[in-house]
RNA sequence: GGCGCCGUAGCCAAGUGGUAAGGCCGCAGACUGCAAAUCUGCCAUUCAUCGGUUCGAUUCCGAUCGGCGCCUCCA
């Protein structure tokens, strides 16, 4: 079975049904890293949404072929890569310099996603730019061939006045287009200013590959356009990145792609909004600036982010805080435990005061019933949590009351792990037994029995200070969890 | 100048032409030797302001104020 889903789709601006060109299947080409540096919270936030959206496609029943580019050949990873090289090095050295400097942050970007639960093997595929040179190159080629394409002095720029609409994602006119001032030295030859490049002439000092325009190396867009349209096809469902790559980014592969065939390159396109840090733009200067180790020094576990970012709407922005982390927490947590006392056999329930009592069989039912109705709604992550707290808190007073059935509990655990395929943040967890932290609650135990509240209370205290909160429950045993 | 977005309780955040989901915090209660943890209950006559349309608007329209984005590299 597979549940409809609807999306904004940023060409059209309305929120549409999305249907797959093979029914069954959506093609998703997301626009990955430039690996020159460690991925901030800002960019983690975009990949954290499109694997939101691919999770929720899977979950829904659809496959999902997903591919992401790791951009590796860029100016700025030029100009990190090759500043401590002789002058005099030559292009395999310069080549390989670059290699080593995007291979580290390829690892690290890979690290990072891992720990925001969005594992590698998620992905269809994950071509690096410099693997499709060859491609980028024909692709050049075709437009070329087709008049849309010009060579300059070894460069090869896009002719924006070959393609009528141009500007119909970023829903620019022609005329709106404020006339660009400042021209970059090196691209004073082009026919006009709006045109971008595709291919760069090579400069002493750069890592180049020969082309039949002389050697250089592919400009930024084509990138995209090239390995999107070799992995996926001609023809694809979804293509997605974070709002500013509206414009230029994503205006000029629909140049590229949709220049070179004929015909529309991408049905749905979905953008995510921007990460604002204590409601100002995140940027080095401010001090504002963090990536996930930052996170994890200041003791934040990176699935708590993960939670805080998708508590709040794709489409809106987000004002990253560290009070709205703890908030985040607190709310993980409270589905914790209770997908906990699903597991369990009821042995903490009843003796509650007296509630009306539901049916808890159609409740799971109900959120089930809401929990896709708003996930399927242009994934509205918020409206979706709530159905599950709601659910949460019918149980919990149920349960107070008299101890839900295993029946219901399987239910109940049965929709926890059906919403936690997309959230990935309440999974199971085996009991994990530590001999240290076990002993020094047979201690207090026993110190409780003899009624020494000194002892016992000396030892909670002791386990506090190794971050271990015990939970003295109801029934009279012990259990613990880590702070 | 052009094209857009946003303004809902202390904080975060959904939503609808018919009278405000959910989370956090806070308060009260249950439980406890006391706590903590956990659970339960309570917590916006009101949705930036002013007009208009309507039987009725937070939701539609207009204006105003405030915050923001894109039109150049940026997730």
């Amino acid at each position: 079975m597979t549940r409809p889903i609807r999306l904004f789709n940023t060409l059209t601006r309305r929120v549409e049904a999305l249907e797959p060109l093979s029914p069954g299947v959506v093609t998703l080409y997301t626009c990955g890293p430039t690996v020159y540096n460690f991925a901030h919270i800002g960019n983690l936030r975009t990949f954290l949404f499109q694997d939101l959206l691919k999770r929720t496609l899977r979950a829904a029943g659809l496959e999902v072929r997903h591919c992401m580019n790791i951009t590796d050949v860029e100016d700025k990873i030029i100009r990190d890569s090759q500043k401590e090289l002789p002058a005099e090095a030559d292009n395999a050295a310069r080549h390989g310099a670059m290699k080593r400097l995007t291979d580290q942050f390829t690892q690290a970007f890979f690290d990072d996603l891992e720990a925001v639960a969005i594992p590698q093997a998620s992905f269809t595929h994950l071509p690096r730019a410099t693997q499709y040179i060859p491609k980028m190159i024909e692709l050049i080629g075709r437009l070329e061939a087709k008049g849309l394409a010009y060579a300059r002095e070894g460069s090869v720029y896009y002719r924006i006045a070959g393609l009528p609409h141009y500007g119909c994602l970023a829903h620019l006119d022609r005329e709106g287009m404020k006339q660009g001032t400042s021209v970059d030295s090196d691209e004073y030859e082009r026919e006009s200013v709006s045109d971008f490049v595709l291919w760069k002439a090579f400069k002493p000092g750069e890592p180049s590959w020969d082309s039949p325009w002389g050697p250089g190396r592919p400009g930024w867009h084509i990138e995209c356009s090239a390995m999107g349209m070799e992995l996926l096809g001609e023809r694809i469902d979804i293509h997605s990145g974070g709002v500013d790559l509206i414009f230029p980014h994503h205006e000029n592969e629909i140049a590229q792609s949709e220049g070179a065939t004929g015909h529309t390159w991408v049905n749905h396109w979905v953008h995510g909004e921007f990460l604002l840090v204590e409601g100002e733009k995140m940027s080095k200067s401010l001090g504002n600036f963090y990536t996930l180790r930052d996170l994890r020094e200041k003791g934040i576990d990176p699935i708590t982010f993960r939670y805080a970012i998708q508590s709040n709407h794709y489409r809106k922005l987000y004002n990253f805080g560290f009070e709205g982390l703890k908030a985040a927490k607190n709310a993980l947590d409270r589905i914790r435990t209770f997908r906990k006392r699903m597991e369990g056999n009821g042995e903490t329930s009843g003796g509650g005061e007296w509630k009306e009592a539901l049916e808890p069989l159609r409740r799971i039912d109900q959120a089930r019933e809401d929990f896709w109705q708003a996930m399927a709604d242009d994934l509205n992550t918020p409206e979706a949590l709530a159905a599950i707290f709601t659910l949460v808190s019918d149980l919990n007073a149920q349960d107070d009351r008299a101890a839900l059935t295993r029946e219901e509990r399987d239910a109940a655990l049965a929709f926890l792990e059906e919403t936690n395929a997309i959230f990935a943040g309440w999974p199971h967890e085996e009991a994990s037994l530590d001999a240290e932290v076990e002993a020094l609650i047979e201690a207090r135990k026993a110190a409780k029995a003899a009624k020494n509240w000194a002892e016992s209370d000396r030892i909670r205290d002791e386990l506090k200070a190794m971050g271990i909160l015990l939970e003295d429950r109801k029934d009279g045993s012990v259990g613990w969890k880590k702070a």
